[in-house]
DNA sequence: CCCTAATCGAGACGGTACGTCCAGTCTTGCA
DNA sequence: TGCAAGACTGGACGTACCGTCTCGATTAGGG
């Protein structure tokens, strides 16, 4: 038992699968803004009290329910070949941020981040998107004996897709393969 | 008469006024999510019928109150030095987007623009930051001779303090020198 | 000129009529209930503020539109027989009270006197029922030598078909027959 | 468990007899025509939603406060002597119609359902007058071998003091004790 | 095999914003 | 000055969701 006596009912897990299960459906279905509590717990036929125990905002359940698609489809081999790598990752991300279920839990999130600090405190220091971004950087890194700091760096590689996802451009706009050679070229220059 | 025809009661200016400037104050006092149509209503003084005639969201008014800050304050002088111009630029928008209170509206609007489609067509294909970014870019690519669409370089520019900015990072932890040395490289390769 | 000073612009009667001709007809088409100042100024092609120059309360317009066509539909000729005339009348007052448009305003005028004392002070001390059964309460308190006065008697008269219209009974359970007997026998016997 | 299901928590009690309280209040303090739900609600400290969870309109909370009250103080006792039971009963009639508080109350609905055919089917077609009648019309019925329906009855016994009342007229204006004599005879006419 | 305790679904609770509607007033230009 | 038009402040409407609460029922350990 994890919490200090065993005492009691234990934790359903059912319950917890349900709701995580019908945050999904339903950003899909109705979207963020229309995404509530009582909508979630209706769905996942829970409680209402079941989800406010176990999570406090819709954003804290959607993290928990598309954090590990998001690092799943961010995930790309490496090959050895860091320009490869690089472009391959920009074209995961892109995908991610512009057509994935996941990446638009994610576009919310960091939406929601803007509205509420205590969102912004969930996000945290070191996001999804720089994590899954961190084995292509450093690769990046030594490929070009950059000094830049991995944060520099990370911004420097994930900020203009992210950029351009936000601000409603899609995935036909953005031109993976050039951003892919710039970011290289500017690892190198300095 | 600017309108349809010049009957009836005329539009009222100074209700117009009042409620942007409650719009601007109530962002900073209590924030995006608590920012409340009600609330703007009462703190200009103003009916709620008279908020709703003129706008349909609290995006909307918000976009109107701040995008003439938001584009005095990213407004940035020529210099002839293309290396400068872009420093000076990138310095104006991270104090833009991590510390001013149109740059706070401006991040509200574009974490609203993730939840809502309706707020996102609002912002529409050309952004604030993109506009404003046109001359720096413009010039940036005649000193660099870069072949690359407009759009792709204003990614490349903006981009990287966007990202660090809306995932939570202070002004501190961004490198607008080392950002801009390496934008021109990026343009120089291409 | 009728008014104090024959200067500016005289009332104009037609959107007088108007006003009236729209309250008669939107009573009929959305009842008491979502009859509205709006609307009826809407219906009428005629300013708000011209309603309100005129007539203060719905009610107060609906009197108007309504008090001679009541005094018409109630208007019974003599005969000179005291039971015959009574009967007729009865038949009238029930007819006007459960299938009448001008009955349906005069319940529905008495109705609003119940919650607003200023339309109770509009339907004054004699209301119009009482005065369209006043020659006929006469010819029978002279048929009958009874000595009560007129407002007693016509309570007689009107009261037992009121009470049966007001609590939704509808003509064909009100016996005015039978009603007309026991009036008359009501009268003789004081 | 009176309800479908014994599951969730059950209704208030307290919250249903604040609520109740709280019309009857303000029915006196305000009146009718500017009791709203929402003034209930606030008075009775109880959630907007609460009231509209268990009544539809303003009148069916009005008639569940004051129905009880109506029946209590139209009972009259019996003596045996259908005279002196029908000037009783009439005096107990004159004075609720024009000075009790229930009796503003059931005016009001009266009144109400002259507006709004939801409310007239809510008061039904047994009124309360009428019920609260009953024993007193048997018994005159019985005493006068009259043949006549208790609606007829009813009407002839009610109609007059409640014509009267409607119209404004207040208690001093109604001869009850004529009124009683002139009931009797005309049954025993029938 | 009960006892204690925490969980579960259900649903009512007090609150509050929503967006709409109407009241009654006002400010235009035209007649 | 009256008039149609229509914007103004103000406030009730009925709905929806918030986060909390109180039910009966369920499901585990510990005595």
């Amino acid at each position: 038992m994890v919490d200090g006596s065993g005492r009691g009912r234990p934790r359903s897990e059912s319950a917890r699968a349900a709701v995580l299960h019908a945050v999904d459906d339903l950003l899909v279905e109705v979207g963020y803004a229309a995404l509530t509590m009582k909508g979630i717990a209706e769905r996942a036929g829970v409680g209402r009290q079941t989800v406010y125990r176990w999570w406090s905002h819709k954003a804290e359940i959607l993290y928990e329910a598309s954090v590990l698609d998001a690092q799943h489809e961010l995930a790309v081999r490496h090959s050895g070949d860091a320009g490869k790598d690089v472009e391959a990752y920009l074209g995961a991300l892109v995908t991610f941020l512009t057509r994935s279920h996941a990446g638009a839990a994610y576009r919310a999130l960091i939406g929601e981040a803007q509205h509420d600090p205590e969102v912004a405190a969930l996000l945290g220091s070191r996001d999804v998107l720089s994590d899954s971004a961190a084995e292509v950087v450093e690769a990046a890194r030594s490929a070009t004996a950059a000094t830049l700091s991995t944060e520099h760096a990370t911004a420097l590689l994930i900020g203009p897709p992210f950029f351009q996802a936000l601000t409603g451009r899609t995935a036909e706009h953005i031109d993976t393969k050039t951003l892919a050679e710039q970011f290289l070229h500017a690892l190198r220059a300095s």
